[in-house]
DNA sequence: CGTTAAGTTGAGCCTCGTCAACTATGGTGG
DNA sequence: CCACCATAGTTGACGAGGCTCAACTTAACG
């Protein structure tokens, strides 16, 4: 696996897949590239949500700053979390091929969005064309990203899901310039354990566990890595 | 969920997830829509690939005839299958963004493929106009589909994901006009394992089980349906 | 016809989900 | 500023679903 979190733009990372290393850390966000796409500027509170699922499709949203999950009701109706979305990031993007969104965004905290517009009167979509290669490999990224989910949820342990959740949100971290040892998530635990496919319960007491190995200290949403490198390990040796 | 099977074009489809029904029976494969993009055409052989993990991306290719695999290898050497692609699909969308594949490509049965090629000498994609909109909405299609994957992965048990599972790939069948009540999988009971996140003992007990509650019958990899609203009843009431 | 891989079946165990009770937190209105 | 309530988070006990391991049968293929 490579992220869990959709990296923007797409670096160049050969080999094998490697769980949460340095790969979101690749190159700085490089939003720009889509300015000629940019629309309206819209500011978030925490809760509210860019679309819902169902409503009309109509553009895409890029991710300036703030944080937002992206969710999928399923036939019991609770909530799936896919994808988490931090600033850079694309959301909507499974949508575009339904005239309907798939899904909802909700924002995580104070945020703001940019709506990146690529449709025609007709629906057709037109992308100038110094922006299709870029905004094609989003895609492709985002595709890679998704598997990379996929890997992790079904064929590792509770505690490897939230070992590598947590590096990669660091990793993600430092490529905002931010401590890569030291953060606050901006999802609830609830979110955290849908998208790694775990129960409430579980998340926390992998997290004790972890604690109780001296690997990391966790209070609250407030997380600290003691021994970054010994939680690799635990990653690698699975 | 909607589909575990890409599909090819995309429909129109409005409304909740709704596991395997008819949303992949919506329109005809209509590959021909990338024909300008087409380059050679390539006949595999069963267990031939037609890209491997880490060698560098040249192009996407679209199944013509037979099925393929693609997977990936984890760090523990054991692959886990991505999808797998039926007559229409293209593969290798989620390597554009890298500079090799970060998969490999396998056929399970005699198949033929076109390369499908849209970058120039600098690596930069070109597609012509005419062609982009649909090759977008193509890629945002795989990205709903593996979503689809990952919900029934990670919140469904074994015999939901098996039922989810033959389900689309009758839907599948008939799409091609096919019988959907009589088909042979193309793939082993350790490819669908590895696809559902399950292991090759549980895929076969779910069989097992489904046949002593008549909903249908398996002889190696035929399938037959004995009562396929049964079979979508057990999906429902989860 | 022999060899190897694929498929099947059973027994036992372990991880993780479920349920229930409890505590902490944060937001709101009096 | 405090009381209140709702939501989020925590902890423990228990059970079940599905994985592991091992033995065996069937199928595929040269």
């Amino acid at each position: 696996m490579d992220s869990l979190f959709a990296s923007f733009p797409p670096g160049t990372n050969p080999g094998c897949p490697s769980y949460a290393t340095s790969s979101l850390a690749r190159s700085k966000p490089n939003s720009d590239t889509l300015a000629p796409l940019f629309r309206n500027k819209i500011l978030c509170e925490p809760g509210e949500r860019i679309y819902a699922q169902g409503s009309p499709f109509t553009c895409c949203y890029l991710v300036r700053s703030g944080a937002f999950k992206s969710l999928v009701l399923n036939e019991r109706g609770d909530e799936k979390i896919i994808s988490f979305h931090m600033p850079g990031d694309l959301t909507g993007l499974d949508s575009i091929h339904r005239g309907h969104y798939i899904g909802s965004a909700v924002a995580l905290e104070r945020s703001l969005v940019y709506e990146v517009m690529f449709q025609g009167p007709g629906n057709e979509l037109r992308l100038p064309p110094e922006i299709q290669d870029h905004f094609i490999r989003i895609m492709s990224r985002e595709l890679a990203n998704i598997e990379d989910l996929l890997m992790l949820t079904s064929e590792h342990t509770a505690e490897e899901r939230i070992i590598a959740f947590l590096l990669a949100f660091s990793a993600r971290q430092s490529h905002q310039n931010l401590s890569a040892h030291q953060f606050r998530l901006p999802m609830s635990r609830n979110d955290i354990a849908s998208f790694l496919g775990l129960a409430v319960e579980t998340v926390r007491r992998m997290l004790t566990r972890l604690h109780e190995k001296n690997l990391l200290k966790v209070t609250g949403r407030n997380v600290e890595f003691i021994d970054i490198e010994g939680l690799r390990y635990r990653l690698k040796t699975a």
